[in-house]
Order: C-alpha cells, then sequence, then structure tokens
DNA sequence: TTGTACGCGTTATCAC
DNA sequence: GTGATAACGCGTACAA
C-alpha cells in the first residue's frame, strides 16, 4: 500500500516536514526555492495527502454526502446527478448512498457518514416506521450532533430540518380538469407508500384536485403502493379488476408507472383510448411509450442545485429560506376522450 | 459539532480510554462491569467513533468506492445497488462516484478515494481519450500506490488488472441465427463508443456472429454512438435514412435503446413487423415496450458478487481466479418476419 | 522564511 | 483485566 508520507517528501526535498506541509496545502510564505524542491520530490514519490490525517486536524472534509431512497429510480439518479454537478462545481466531493426504501439501510449509511464527518448531509428521508411516530434515533443522534442537514424531496414533518420540497397542487388540479374536460368522471390513483410525505403530499393533492374541478374523491379509487415497479403492477391489476372501470389513472411515481404499462400492455389495454395515463416523474421511457406518456415533473436539476446550495448556507451558519417548486403538468398522447362520453 | 470523543466516555464511566475502546471495538478481554459501565455512557453521551482517526491508527476504512460510469443508465445503477449490497454483507461500506462517461470525472473520483485511504477500488474504467494508448497518469498513480483495484463491466487491456466481465459472443450468435431464420439479410448496429471496451466486444461479436451464421459483414450497417440516449435517437434516425434500408438492427444498451425506440414510435415505425429490434440489458423500459423488446443480458447481480469476491481476495493479497459471464438472449414479439420476406 | 513541538481521536503495546 | 503511553499523518502556533 502507499507508505509515503509528508516526511518522506519532506526527506527527499531536504526541508522539514512543516515547510512540505505549507508548500503542499499552499498556504502561508515559502520561498520559491523550497517550493521547488517540495513540489518535485512530492510528484516524484506520487505523494498522495491523507485525507483522514488532514481532516482530523482541520475538522474540514469538503465532504458531503447524499442520501436518496433508491438507485435505480431514475428520478433519484437524476437528482444524484445535478447534487453532484453543483457540489463539483462549489469543490466538494459527494457520497451517494442508497436507503433502498428501508429506514434501516438509510441509518446505516447515515452512521457511516458521521462517522466519517462529512462536512454536510443531504438527505432523502425515509418515512417513520409503522406506530412509530417519532423520527429514529439515528436521526436524533445526527441532530444532536449538530451535522448540517437539509432534506431533499422528502420531508419529516415532525423535525424542523430545511428541506427542498416540490408542490403538486397546481399541476394535479390543471391534470384533472383536463380529463374532466375529456369526460373522465372515474380517476383512479396509484399512490405510494404513507410514509414518504410526497406519497401523501400528491394524495392530498389529488383529492383537492377532484374537489376543486367539482367531482367527488373517492377513497375506494386510491391504491396504496409502494414507489416501486412490482406495486405499480399489482396497481394495474386491481385497476382492471375495479367495479367503478375507472377510465383514468393518475400514477405517483416512475418506476410504478412503469409496471403499471407494462400488465396493461400484456392484457391489450390500449393507453389513450381505453385508459388516460398521468404519470409522475418524466423519465425518457415515459417518451419511448406508445403513444407517449403525459407526465407531472419538476425540474431536478434546478432542486439538485437548491439543495446543495441550502445546504451551503446552513454550513455557514445561516437558515436557509425555504424552498418550493412547482411541478409542471405536460399533456401528451397518453391522454383521450372517456370511452362513454365517446361512445354516446 | 459532534465533540463527544472516547475519552468523555471514558471519564463518564470511569475507566480509562484504552479500556473504553477495548470495549467500544469489542476487542480484547473485558469485564463484564467496565463493559456495562462504557456502553452506558456511550449511549448517554451519543458517542460516534470518529473514523478518521480510527483508519489513521489502524489504516483499515472498511470501505471500497465504485466507480460507475453512469449513475442514469439503469444498467450501472443496477450494478451499484449488486455491489453495495455483498459488501454490506461482508461489513464493508460502499462509496459509488460516477465518471458521467467523462475520464477528468474519473480521475477526480479516484483521487478523492485514493486521499481517503479506502482499502479497495471498483471500477468501470473510462477509456482512453482519442490518441493516448497508455492509461491516464491517475490510474497509474493507483496501480503503483498498490491499492487493491478490480475492473468491473469494463476493461483496460493496456493493464494487467483483474476484471469482472461479460461476453455476448453466443448470445449474439443466437441472436443473429434467429434474425436469419426470420428472413432478416440486412442487420443493422448501434454500437458504443469506441473507448468502452464493452462496445467493442460487442461489436466484434456482432461481426463474428454473421460470418458465423453466413451472412456478410458490412461496416456501413455500423453506427458509433456513446451509450447515451441521444446517440440512440441519431442512430435511429440515420436507421431511417439508410441506403440499405436495414429490416433488423442491435442496440449496445439501454439508453441508446430508449432514444432510439423513442423516434421509430414518434415516426410511426412498427417495432415488430416492420423493424425487428434487440436490446442489450434487460431493464423494466424494455419489457413495458409495446412490443417488449428482446434482450441479450446478464446476471448483474451475480456480477456485482463476483466483483467483489474478486476485490476481496486481491485485498488479502491473493490473485483472483478471472471470470467471465455469458450473456443471454431472450427472444421476444420485438422481432418478427423479415418484411421482404413476408411480402414475397 | 523555516524548523520544532504539539495536538487532532483512536488503537496497539507494554507493563502492571 | 486494566491503565499509561506511543504512534498513525498532518497542520499550525511558536520560536528561531
Amino acid at each position: 500500500m502507499n507508505a509515503v508520507t509528508i516526511k518522506d517528501v519532506a526527506l527527499a526535498a531536504g526541508v522539514s516536514s512543516a515547510t512540505a506541509s505549507r508548500v503542499l496545502s499552499g498556504h502561508s510564505a515559502t520561498s520559491a526555492e523550497s517550493r521547488e524542491k517540495v513540489e518535485a520530490a512530492a510528484k516524484n514519490l506520487g505523494f498522495v495527502p491523507n485525507a483522514q490525517a488532514r481532516s482530523l486536524r482541520s475538522t474540514k472534509t469538503d465532504t458531503i454526502a447524499l442520501l436518496i431512497s433508491d438507485v435505480r429510480n431514475p428520478y433519484f439518479s437524476d437528482l444524484a446527478h445535478a447534487v453532484e454537478q453543483q457540489a463539483h462545481e462549489a469543490g466538494m466531493m459527494t457520497f451517494i448512498g442508497n436507503a433502498n426504501e428501508d429506514t434501516q439501510q438509510q441509518d446505516q449509511f447515515l452512521a457511516a457518514m458521521l462517522s466519517r464527518r462529512v462536512d454536510g448531509l443531504l438527505v432523502v428521508p425515509q418515512g417513520l416506521d409503522e406506530d412509530a411516530d417519532h423520527p429514529s434515533e439515528m436521526m436524533q443522534r445526527i441532530i444532536s450532533s449538530g451535522t448540517p442537514m437539509v432534506f431533499v424531496d422528502r420531508t419529516l414533518p415532525q423535525l424542523e430540518i430545511p428541506s427542498i420540497s416540490a408542490s403538486s397542487a397546481s399541476a394535479l388540479d390543471e391534470a384533472i380538469g383536463k380529463l374532466k374536460a375529456l369526460g373522465h368522471r372515474h380517476i383512479a390513483f396509484l399512490g405510494g407508500p404513507a410514509h414518504a410525505s410526497t406519497a401523501r403530499e400528491r394524495h392530498r393533492a389529488f383529492d383537492a384536485a377532484l374537489v376543486s374541478n367539482g367531482l367527488e374523491t373517492d377513497q375506494k379509487l386510491h391504491f396504496a403502493g409502494d414507489f416501486q415497479a412490482a406495486s405499480g403492477a399489482q396497481g394495474a391489476r386491481w385497476l382492471l379488476a375495479h367495479e367503478l372501470r375507472p377510465t383514468a389513472v393518475i400514477i405517483a411515481d416512475a418506476p410504478m408507472a412503469i409496471g403499471a404499462l407494462t400488465v396493461w400492455r400484456e392484457a391489450g389495454i390500449q393507453v389513450g383510448p381505453e385508459l388516460s395515463v398521468i404519470a409522475f416523474d418524466e423519465v425518457d421511457a415515459m417518451l419511448m411509450h406508445h403513444p407517449p406518456i403525459a407526465t407531472i415533473s419538476h425540474d431536478l436539476r434546478a432542486m439538485g442545485r437548491a439543495a446543495v446550495t441550502a445546504l451551503q448556507s446552513v454550513m455557514a451558519g445561516s437558515e436557509p429560506e425555504p424552498q418550493e417548486f412547482i411541478s409542471q403538468f405536460t399533456a401528451r398522447a397518453s391522454l383521450a376522450q372517456a370511452p362513454e362520453a365517446a361512445g354516446a
């Protein structure tokens, strides 16, 4: 392994380790001569500073961690990409961790990051387990440790943590309005897990949009999934067997949409003419589908940037102003006249 | 910030820091009494061990890094997930980094990992830039630093680094055989960037499969993309304008396939009857497409596991046996009789 | 401008 | 079984 330390460099350059350190960290005054010698020696020996030791002294690591809830969800990998780019520009490394929609894995990652003393944490929080109405012990630890943390996408309402989130109210209002105009009366909702704040927000906004459009809410038209593809498939089958025969459906995220659309394709359902579909999160696959799927989405790159900026201000000791992004509704050919209306 | 150290715990427990350390790291013999006291104090104070300091002393970090070339490619996020799970079972953390198909970003991540003294590196290497026929300086550094490293998926043939890869020869042979039986004569190939070993392997195997099936190879039927969606879209347009009017196409990865299929949908091309399509990498979206897309894929979870195992044996000082996974061809409804043959 | 000496938090070594 | 102490690699106050 790499055993070349700053002492070796100093020795080779014929100076003290203090001088070598000064040169290598570009700090205070150093003579041109020793600068040259030290740099030559460092390059020659292939010196790589030990970040462990460095941050042990300086307590700064120039590293943030981003915990997402599912690496395989394109929504989150897009977010990860955006955060990474922004952090990179600010001179910080990003460690990406995957909670796998699981509180335990979330806490393990957080523990690892805490013990590695990252400068800040960007977290898509897993919700509370079942009964528990208080955040996990690990969350408490982080908070009491004072490590700067910002929630992204999801939030935990019990905690006073700055968060960057999105509001789908207006987009859903517009979407439902469009469906109503097309003659749809029974609109189903394939939702996410109640422990995720985004799932709750979308569900609430869906109900509110029905009301504001003069339609009735009906919890029998709500299917509770878990944001993963398999539950989307279940939801699709549930819809096909539904007594009210919904003619339109809104799906809470992209993996569920993909799962559902696969089932409908296998069942020979024609999306559009037979069933109008709107999905949350605009990922490439939604545009590949025939017909292309109408979406409700927001600017993930902007959200990623905002998250890093907010975290930076927390790290600097100031309170970031809360920011809420507004989701956009995009109509596409997956929306069509409701079958009854067309037949009439 | 968290300032509670092992000394504080020791003080509160009324023992020495050495004893506290022994208890907390579960090492050598400790009396039940002090164990109890220390554990209580640690929990009470919310003690989180400082991994920096620990690994400064022990030179072990129980951390590996995985560098993938594109977080947003579901193929790699699946791989990341598999690696993470396996490493987790072995008691190691995984830092995931994203090279973004860019040599510079790759090197930055590698430098950060090197200075953080990770125990080992799992790398999907970016190929050589254009002219350069030697690996990047950073790669050289890593090698001379002796940090255990294993290549996954892709490899750099110039370097003697253990690698876990896949062979698509037999799957492509089978696929081409199937296409030939369906009457296809002009088969196009939307390939990846030549700097990626997987792209070269797939291209070579494609040519070889044509030959072994008694068809002619024709470089005019090869489109050079870059594994990203936009180049798949370009390839799709290229194919539509092609003088030979290929009736079948094989696409080198999933993002390119999604990009291409989107273009063909917009152009009103019926996949199957008008154009037979086979895509590398089996991701959910391929099964959602109507008709479902035939795929050539391999067991990513197994590859991820194998990669971690190989890395562990390198870390232990032994040479891992090279491992090659065999890709599987799965025929689906995206394959149909060639139009000419059907029309005749 | 440079060198000496100390401390960051932890574990390993060695006495007891 | 436990406690003092040295050591890991680096940055920096202080003295020269």
